[in-house]
DNA sequence: TGGGGGGATGATACAATATAACTTTGGGGC
DNA sequence: GCCCCAAAGTTATATTGTATCATCCCCCCA
């Protein structure tokens, strides 16, 4: 379900997935800037694939393969899992989408294009994830690896609980 | 792949995922404490339950549930993949193994039965993962929560890459 | 002593997530 | 016109995880 325009202000970075906003502009950014990057990288944002991108932004909580799926197939009758994982494997590459790995969904990337590590508050009650990016914590990280003489590829962080309106 | 007793000695916790050592002790003392833990809970550490802790244990990789249901079905031809995840669930409840979610794999806990928030060090050429406990980390990782007046509950820390030995 | 209750397991079926492998399409360069 | 290559189409299958109902078995107790 999309959230619909009451607004025209944001609330800053790292909070509007927390209250009502505008979230059209969230989606509108959200593909400005992919077809930017595209551009600039010289990679293609096919219309699938920025319909993918439009799909999995339509809320701020992840969505599923196969919600996608079934989203897509709306528009377009020939799509089929492997069209889905394709689109979803590309924006991850380019770094406009995440995947969630202990829900197996994916999310828009609020910081694509700026190179970042970040870390996820998933709120169980009312799905609602917030991507934050916190350079302690991910010096905490990096620490904690160099101890034990590991080279870190990737990193993994993610926090399940309740966000601050359903803890209220 | 089992590693063979080749040293009576252990080298303290957190470095015996990363160099050869007496893996049957590994072994034996997670089997131990685990009896212990239930006796003591008062819940059943039953025969299948018990087997799969063991097969979990066999290596510091973390291990897919269906491998378990292979190495499982050896032994005990009855065993069908729920046979598989109820004994999975209860030990992940009674805290004697790990989810690893980015490889749905499971990883046996080596701090069991200590209270503990652990984050998981996964090396891609290996597979060998060590489970550590940051404080450190940990902490951040609240701190983090916190700024963003989210309640935790669950953490979710796994850092992929190099484990020592492989990029040594 | 023979129900009865509840935890554990058996058994069957199916859902949800993800990938393999081969074919077809379509746009740009030569 | 032809080749090349990335993208998408197509079919099939692999992998991971659940739902549901039946059965077993131990313990308690009337
Ligand atoms: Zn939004
Ligand atoms: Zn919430
Ligand atoms: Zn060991
Ligand atoms: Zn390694």
């Amino acid at each position: 379900m999309v959230e619909h325009r009451t607004s025209p202000h944001h609330s800053g970075p790292g909070r509007a997935a927390e209250k009502p906003h505008d979230h059209d502009a969230c989606i509108d950014t959200a593909i400005a800037r992919a077809r930017a990057l595209c551009e600039e990288r010289s990679v293609q944002l096919t219309p699938i694939r920025e319909k993918v991108l439009q799909i999995v932004w339509r809320s701020h909580k992840p969505v599923g393969a196969y919600q996608v799926l079934d989203e897509l197939s709306r528009t377009h009758k020939a799509a089929r899992p492997p069209t889905v994982y394709r689109a979803l494997d590309f924006l991850i590459a380019e770094g406009l989408i995440h995947k969630i790995e202990s829900l197996n969904a994916y999310l828009g990337c609020g910081e694509a294009g700026v190179a970042h590590t970040s870390q996820f508050l998933i709120c169980r009650s009312c799905g609602t994830t917030e991507e934050i990016v916190d350079p302690k914590l991910d010096q905490a990280l990096d620490a904690a690896a160099k101890r034990a003489r590991f080279t870190v590829e990737r990193k993994v962080v993610e926090i399940a609980g309740l966000c601050g309106r359903c803890a209220g």
